[in-house]
DNA sequence: TTTCGTGCAAACATTTTGCAAAATC
DNA sequence: GATTTTGCAAAATGTTTGCACGAAA
């Protein structure tokens, strides 16, 4: 068995609490959102399934991203690229840099976020309740293959 | 004839500088992303279109829309519901802010979105190209609805 | 007259849905 | 045992593509 994860725990805290019910394939799906930094799609998620769930299927995926989605325990990160991410790690919402070459996602907290937020709460009258700031481009490792 | 906008103009000229064809469709998709303030969808320009040009189809739009992009004429605002919006005014990235009610998407000049951007590169390394900036909420109008 | 753009239909890709069988609580 | 969840297939949605005809330069 592997180690446990306050975040995994959370989740699950969470489920149980709402008479949601832990299936195997949740939780592998849980155990994926949690664990990868990577902001996978549900393609990504299901290949990773399949692994150890050889019958699982894509809609046991995306009816659990969209459970966790509901539920505010997952983020929806939309790259314009035409299919969703999902993001378990952090279900508040903040900052990606993605390099449109390697399709590399990562995350960067170096932005007064809060601060953004207030200010444009003040300015519109919005009641906001979340947001969501990308930044695309080539990362160094990709700038310099490009050299080449 | 409808008096001239010095944005659509501009466009026009780096059609033309290209060797893009002017036909009729192409310039009724021109005015409308050009002067619309609502970030329309593709079906909405369709509709629009449509009045003056019943036969158009939904190709030619959005082949017009992917070439606009595609010179950075038009930005493409993706809004997490499952479809692509337009903007023609402004071609260079900027927030928006979105009432997830009744859907409006208004422009939001007021961050220092370069400040941003220079922070972003300097501390990821990352060449940056374009960014997206979105806020999502209930807008005043929509908040006074629910009120009732 | 050459080349490009249009409109149609088909193809694609992603996500959602309906439902019977299986699994959880 | 009651109810939820799964997996499958079909449907729905949004977008792209191939191609013959028509239009722009």
């Amino acid at each position: 068995m592997t180690h446990s994860n306050p975040r995994l725990e959370q989740i699950l805290h969470r489920l149980r609490e709402r008479d949601f019910r832990l299936t195997p394939q949740r939780l592998a799906v849980l155990r994926i959102l949690v664990e990868s930094k990577e902001h996978p799609t549900v393609d990504q998620i299901y290949e990773q399934v399949r692994r150890d769930f050889p019958m699982v299927s894509r809609a046991t995926i995306y009816k659990t991203a969209n459970l966790l989605k509901s539920l505010g325990e997952a983020l929806e990160v939309g790259v314009l690229d035409g299919r969703s991410r999902y993001d378990g790690n952090k279900p508040y919402p903040h900052p990606h840099v993605i390099c449109t070459r390697c399709k590399k996602i990562i995350d960067f907290e170096g932005l007064p976020t809060t601060d953004l937020v207030r200010e444009v709460i003040e300015k519109t009258g919005f009641q906001v309740e979340t947001h969501q700031i990308d930044f695309f481009g080539t990362c160094p490792q990709c700038c310099e293959a490009e050299q080449n």
